[in-house]
DNA sequence: CTTGACTTTGACCGACCGGTCAACTACATT
DNA sequence: AATGTAGTTGACCGGTCGGTCAAAGTCAAG
């Protein structure tokens, strides 16, 4: 691992640790460099602002929550149906654990971003709209393939991932306002309500 | 209108606006008594601190969402179901307008502060988590009232109640990160399949 | 006319904001 | 050994942060 690389990605995982559990605003950029051992002009060299800097750490989020919380819970180890929900049971793990480790539980970071940033940042606001529409895929998949096993009836599968990443989301602010990462599980489990074509009754 | 109470209420004004389209650690109390026309010492001398203020700001947001939003939305006029249907719609146009005024989406006031000061305010956490609870109520009114007319068969209304304000608390983080207010309708529709107990096929 | 409470004012506090810059070091290539 | 490039450093920029304070102004009740 050469020295640039090193010190920009020590750069990009204080903001990350940083600006996930407090907010980007909250969060200076003589903090970041502060933890991640480095000088404020060294900072300057790697980013040309504050805002590229977040970015990137949104870059890394999203491969990781592609990687540990979207791959494992959409592996086609189960039915497609129950791979919507584990997605919920690992949500809640992770927030889980955030909250021991942090004493409070941070929610979305792209919801939180989403939130602070989308009115006084469009670049920012653009890249999270991607992450969320990337988001949708795999529930569509998800939905997709339990159309093909027969497990569901015909659907829109696009509109209703997105209603389910949607409902995922407000999990995630309400769970966090609460400070109860046990709330995800609770109210994960009427996700597949959202999934159905008609009301019965 | 007495001095006091219009100082204090052009402080609280400023602040909501400013507050709830940008957010909380970007504005700062010098911008908030400069568009309320009032000197940084008269601000401390009516609120201890900028976290007070905020409290006051969120109590008049409350109040408002009651009676502005929910209020209308939930009005007897129409069937107990068809209300929750409305509620969306409000807040379909009223994010609209504030689009129209501002050039962008707000989302939801509650929501916005929720991801931001979780953990960073112990005491503003408390408060949203109590908007975010009373505002499940009136959900819960129209769920037994349905049940009551036979619309609806038996169900945990508390429960219900509570996914389906989480499910509008993701919807406006949704539609915020795509500054597009007419997500809240498309997603809006979905939302009466959380009231339903069983799912078909 | 005085008192006392409420309100307003503007200067001030130390700390921090995002960002810039010229000088310097380390190192690989020639 | 000389050169070029990437990386590092710390001082510095103007501006803002939340908050404090003593002094002055305002006004109604006694």
């Amino acid at each position: 691992m050469d020295a640039r690389t090193d010190t920009r990605q020590r750069l990009i995982d204080s903001a990350r640790d940083l600006i996930y559990t407090r907010s980007y605003s909250d969060v200076g950029v003589q903090e970041i460099c502060d933890r991640a051992g480095v000088r404020k002009g060294s900072f300057y060299h790697f980013f040309p602002s504050k805002r590229d800097l977040t970015l990137a750490v949104l870059d890394q989020l999203q491969a990781f929550f592609r990687q540990d919380i979207i791959g494992r819970a959409f592996a086609a180890d189960i039915p497609p149906l129950q791979r919507i929900s584990r997605f919920f049971d690992y949500t809640a793990d992770f927030q889980q654990q955030m909250k021991q480790d942090t004493g409070q539980m941070p929610g979305c970071p792209f919801g939180n971003l989403a939130c602070e940033m989308s009115t006084r940042d469009e670049v920012i606001r653009q890249r999270v709209e991607q992450i969320l529409r990337d988001g949708e895929v795999p529930f569509e998949q998800a939905l997709s393939e339990a159309i093909s096993n027969g497990e569901l009836p015909e659907l829109d599968t696009a509109a209703t991932a997105r209603a389910l990443f949607a409902y995922a989301e407000g999990i995630m602010v309400y769970a966090k306002a609460s400070n109860n990462p046990e709330m995800i599980r609770e109210l994960g489990k009427r996700a597949l309500q959202l999934v159905v074509t008609q009301r019965t009754a």
